[in-house]
DNA sequence: TTGTAGGCGTTATCAG
DNA sequence: CTGATAACGCCTACAA
């Protein structure tokens, strides 16, 4: 008399000798139920008496059966799979913001398709794979065009831009205020007496160093402080030394306060003046980041930066996109959210909310800076 | 009369207004050629004259038409997706690590389909997707139990684990030779005349922080040294700084030399020395670490310390994989990569080649330490 | 609740 | 070189 145990042995060797995968049919067959039966055990919510369904799992079990999900795809017409297109730079900046995002979507039931850019002119060739692989939907953290966004317009496929803004354009965003984010650093170091500043900028391609440049150089005028010097970075260690250095050789002297627009450059920047120029910051420099990676915070350094609240915006990216994928519905939405001031030492600053001094243009004092 | 774009436009609405998808079928249709020439067009090294396949491309571009790789896969069995299964904390100090796997799985005309893990209980969870997504091979960056391997195995699933080992696994792995990095700090510190070590190692499920702790135990008792007081570490920062405080109390004095089994730890180590405890590194205290993360070699701290070939060694993840894959023959293979020595500033050291104190167990000394 | 039958979009085979 | 036809493994009305 033979067992279902060892029928499922023999079966599966017939399968392997083969050289064919294990099927639902295949469980079907052995369990005495219909191929749908089998396929209906696996969807949840669906009608099958609990009589089958243990007899169907357990033959599963022993044939190691597992439903295909390229099967699946074919006929649901949703892969479940969403794309993650980051740029190099984004993961060494951030590698939490992958980490997030994966466990974020893989929380609602989607794996993570990933693409990682070395160059700008990689994005066509990525662009080909996520149309083939189907995926439900794009999560960018890197520079899209404008005739890339058409495309996903005219491909109806679902987009969340992570921390990129788009004049003009129509997209779904999560980003944080970097305008806001400069604007308030320029307020809190004006407001604890600087007066000229020096600013290096990030790189031409990204609108977050941008915005957080402009918003800097924004507040600085309307406080009537004189022109920043702004010289431009590449998000990297070396280019907060170079900065520095190009910063000074321009205003023929030291600044009051290097803004950066990045951690990485602040940190540059600063092991520069103290080890190279010998300079005492913040006694006679200020020096602020912006991001709060890891390293801002270690002894050695204590920077003075804004955190992004990156945990949660890779939820809401996350939340974005599996929203319009659910819904069907084109409408877009920007989700921005606040940074956080990171009250460091390598900056002299006065306690929140002390009387900033009076604008030059006249204006009332804004009510709160923080 | 109607021209092909014409044509093409009032299908494209057609099948927008039906809400499927485009597929060949339809470029076929248009083009006038049968359903198996259009997929020969899209097949590399097909039969095709370059008539119909000229025209055939242009219908395509026309409708927007892209093969379906769902589809594909179903009949070739291949996914052309790769699985990347890798910890939180891998990628946070290695994020070189994802970036140079995906662009060379990439190059080799595959997808990253990316799991990380937060804890090894999602193991189980993120396993039973691999399986379901039908990836053609994985590469783990994680701590997998031998019943996990058993069920690769099973499944006929190649499998390349990155810096891993599993005593008596038959397995395919990538790994630096932690042992011997272990074995050549401790040479390399005991040459330079120190005598009583610190080492702070890894957590418990790293396998890379238990050799290379092994190694530097091995080496020291070796050279007669007295044994060296060895503390846990998980990682982080703030290990560092617990684990020299430990060292310290249980040696009752400060050490000549502490081996950290990470940069980061390291560099908590060295900061605790500097500004909590106000040694002087490396006048009373030598530090190391291992890893070459970016930071150690910022001005700050100038790390001594072992790089891994992280580019190469993910190439070569990636290329074995590959190759397990084409040849579907279940040999495995172990690539074992060797570390450089960075010769910073946190140590004092001799230079390379000279003379090392005579071991005391009174063997020759080896030709070549590095 | 269960089984039957058709189709998802492609590639592989084989005859012409 | 080209076209007809049969899979690939599953989901889903629909009928029983």
């Amino acid at each position: 008399m033979s067992t279902v145990e060892h029928r499922a042995a023999a079966l599966k060797a017939l399968i392997a000798s083969e050289h064919r995968r294990v099927t639902s049919y295949d469980v079907a067959t052995l369990a005495g139920v219909s191929q749908s039966a089998v396929s209906r055990c696996f969807k949840p919510g669906a009608s099958v008496s609990k009589t089958t369904y243990e007899l169907v799992m357990k033959v599963a079990a022993l044939l190691d059966y597992i439903p295909n999900a390229a099967a699946r795809s074919l006929i649901t017409r949703r892969s479940n799979m969403v794309a993650l297109i980051i740029t190099n730079q984004a993961n060494l900046y951030y590698p939490e913001l992958l980490a997030e995002v994966s466990q974020q979507i893989n929380a609602r039931g989607k794996r993570v398709l990933l693409f990682t850019l070395q160059r700008e002119s990689q994005v066509d060739h990525v662009l080909a794979d996520v149309w083939q692989y189907q995926v439900d939907g794009v999560i960018a953290a890197a520079q899209l065009s404008p005739v890339h966004i058409a495309e996903f317009e005219r491909r109806g496929m679902p987009l969340v831009l992570f921390n990129r803004t788009m004049r003009d354009q129509i997209v779904n965003t999560v980003t944080c205020d970097h305008l806001e984010a400069g604007r308030l650093l320029a307020s809190r170091l004006a407001a604890a007496g600087h007066r000229q500043f020096g600013i290096i900028g990030g790189g031409r391609d990204s609108s977050v160093a941008t915005e957080r440049q402009r918003g800097a150089c924004e507040r600085l005028a309307e406080l009537g402080l004189p022109p920043p010097v702004v010289v431009p970075g590449q998000y990297d260690y070396r280019s907060g030394a170079a900065g520095l250095k190009a910063v000074i050789a321009q205003l023929g002297t030291v600044p009051d306060a290097v803004i950066c627009g990045s951690d990485v450059m602040a940190i540059g920047c600063l092991d520069c003046a103290r080890h190279e120029l010998g300079l005492d910051v913040p006694g006679q420099l200020s020096v602020a980041g912006f991001d709060a990676v890891e390293p801002s915070n270690w002894a050695s350094y204590n920077l003075t930066t804004l955190r992004q609240p990156v945990p949660r915006m890779a939820a809401a990216a996350a939340d974005l996109l599996c929203e319009r994928i659910d819904s069907h519905d084109p409408g877009t939405e920007k989700r921005v959210f606040s940074v956080e001031f990171i009250d460091g030492a390598t900056a002299r600053l006065t306690p929140a909310g002390a009387t900033p001094p009076r604008v030059a243009t006249g204006l009332p004092r804004p009510v709160a800076i923080m």
